[in-house]
DNA sequence: ATTTGTTTTCAATAATTCCTGAAAATTACA
DNA sequence: TGTAATTTTCAGGAATTATTGAAAACAAAT
């Protein structure tokens, strides 16, 4: 396959496949270009080469910024802003971690938490307070999972992998 | 809290949760309400109960078929079909691994798999050829230990997050 | 075979999410 | 301080995704 063919279908699955995941395609695309650029690009950069507008760039450059996974980088005697992706695949996993786990899961353990002041005094509401109940021990077990994961290096989440495998 | 108010407040943050996820919010709804049903329940209480039209109500509860969170339960004397929801955490973890693996994780191992065949001659090129490398590696190892997941029994995978967090 | 109850489909519409582009704000420089 | 380069904001519009509702398909009972 050609670098240029390579290059388009990574963006665009890249894309795709955040937005199955709840996360704006284009704050994706925008993402795997950063990636894959051998060089910290400029806005101007990545709105032409995705063709989206300067609004759209400095949004989603924005946003990458905020989930940690795109740098600003100054360079001395230009006056743009340049942006780099960081290109540490277990940063990058971490970081998507950190900021799913507090803007999805936590709030949602604490609507939990919540729940767990119904009173099981009827059969509905008994089975009701079992199912919650059994989430929230679940999400609790997943949340300290994750904060271990977080704190873990590199080599530890390999080791992991490694070990489920086994 | 009135089990009435945690009853809505559930159905309401369970589907918040999904659309944060990439997921159909009314499937989510649908689901949370079947999963606290204390018995199966028909399209019509389904449609009632959450307010929606008759074609939403099929589509999404077929959804949740599909994915192997619900299930049909026809009962002798009765015209209608009945839904239940699967109670069992683990399974319901297990399912949506399942699907959401064989529906994303999949077809971007393929895409990468694909973009293996990329020449590195040039540092574009290069670099570009590296980062998927990274990014294939991972997803490999995600991709194992999912399917070791998969196979695992429930207290297999609460001994990991034990493991994990001790 | 026909009626009646139930489920499914799908074109039209509604709701939501995303993007644009130009104006405003900010910043660096002379 | 004024000017020019750059970034940010955001109202309006475009694109996408979800929902409705009524007709068609299907299934059970007579």
């Amino acid at each position: 396959m050609e670098f240029q063919e390579g290059k388009a279908k990574f963006i665009e699955s890249w894309g795709k496949m955040a937005s199955d995941w709840g996360i704006n395609r284009t704050m994706a695309q925008v993402h795997a270009l950063l990636l894959i650029a051998p060089e910290a690009m400029t806005a101007d950069q990545v709105m032409e080469e995705l063709d989206i507008s300067r609004g759209n760039a400095n949004m989603n450059i924005r946003a990458l910024m905020d989930w940690g996974l795109v740098h600003k980088q100054l360079k001395s005697g230009e006056r743009k802003e340049f942006f780099v992706a960081e290109k540490d695949m277990w940063t990058v996993v971490r970081q998507i971690i950190i900021n799913r786990k507090k803007r999805e899961l936590e709030p949602m353990i604490k609507v939990l938490d919540e729940l767990a002041s119904v009173e099981p005094d009827a059969p509905e509401s008994e089975h009701f307070c079992e199912v919650v109940q059994d989430i929230r021990k679940f999400s609790n077990k997943a949340n300290q999972t994750l904060d271990t994961l977080i704190k873990a290096d590199s080599n530890w989440f390999t080791n992991m992998f490694l070990n489920l495998v086994r």
